[in-house]
DNA sequence: GTGGTCTAGACCACT
DNA sequence: GTGGTCTAGACCACG
């Protein structure tokens, strides 16, 4: 958790979690640690991650279950992932091809910068 | 400009100009319009177009002569350049890269989304 | 039993039952399931059904006979049917013509889109 | 606004725009009143507000221009009333029909009812 | 124990 | 002035 980044805690943990479901340290079904769990271990207040957790409950990466707590959605990745890719194409794709254009860099130019190692 | 944008509208002036710098519509030495005519323009609040251009002129993109105006500086669309390739180098393409990864997206995905009329 | 429902799985235990007695699948005088039996039926905590075991008893749906079990009361469907009825005439009936009104829904229109089979 | 009803006090400030937006009272494209202010109108919490607001945003009813306020999107009427009757249609007409079935009401007794100038 | 809501009060960026 | 976020702490219903 960054807390001097402009980006909202609770949109960082949000991230986070989509991160982990597609990087398999999150596996589907089971059940993600409570509010006040995740709370404390980041050192956060619990109404931050309860927002975090209702956003992912809205896209259907999260499912409640009353009483109980939240489970990792059975087909949380796949859902993950169109999520990121969705907005990969819709957002981010069409600034870099925009850039690019502005400041004349070509794919070759952005394939070698990307292989060097300080990145 | 956009004003449900979540980039905030001194921002979206900051970067039209440096564009319009870029794309040689705004010329090296002339002058830009005052702070109110473009305020008038925009249909925007005076302030947020003064803080748009604060901000240009302490990265040397212009230069206030008191009484008169501001100017494009001489040397204006090299540094345009320069502060806008470095940006897309520290910040962007890292990102773009982490995100290629988690993603699984190679480098040709990206060229043939990228020749989607669409965008 | 729907538990990703918003509404709580007692009160689903609850109209369960007062419905199964509505349909005649529950017959006044006989025994219902044990609390710790109707539980391990439908994966749910006991106390949960106790809970809807007691709400059901106050309303004079069920009888209990300590040490032996819950028994459906002598004239528990009657009971239900007004129970729902006069919640139906108290609750649901005006906020149904609230909505009828100001969304500008007619008898005629209601009727005609609860002929549609997807209902 | 009702305190002690089961219903959250921010849906009931969802639903009460909602209805002033159908009922004309809130008119497209006019401003409406700051978090601040509504809160200190309603006796709430300025979060509470906020959080309505928000919900609002995200259907597309409000619309908010920064550092200005929010506003009644120009197609706010429209969209509550889709809202509204889709909701309509998809969950309460559904329980409506199940309703008369197992209480055996039919369509005359419900208009008869309906009439009763007590509702 | 779980999550859901609310308040009070604070700080921030933006217009 | 505007909204956006966060904390701390409280109370509630549910299981």
């Amino acid at each position: 958790m960054d807390f001097n980044n402009q980006k909202p805690i609770f949109l960082q943990i949000y991230d986070l979690i989509l991160e982990r479901i597609l990087n398999h340290e999150l596996i589907e079904n089971s059940r993600i640690a409570s509010v006040r769990e995740m709370a404390s271990a980041m050192l956060v207040n619990p109404n931050t991650v309860q927002r975090a957790y209702s956003e992912l409950q809205a896209k259907g990466i999260l499912i409640q279950q009353r009483g109980i707590g939240y489970f990792i959605a059975p087909e949380a990745r796949i859902l993950a992932l169109n999520i990121r890719k969705d907005e990969f194409i819709r957002v981010q794709l069409p600034i870099l091809l925009h850039q690019m254009q502005t400041l004349g860099i070509s794919w070759e130019e952005i394939q070698l910068l990307s292989s060097n190692p300080a990145l």
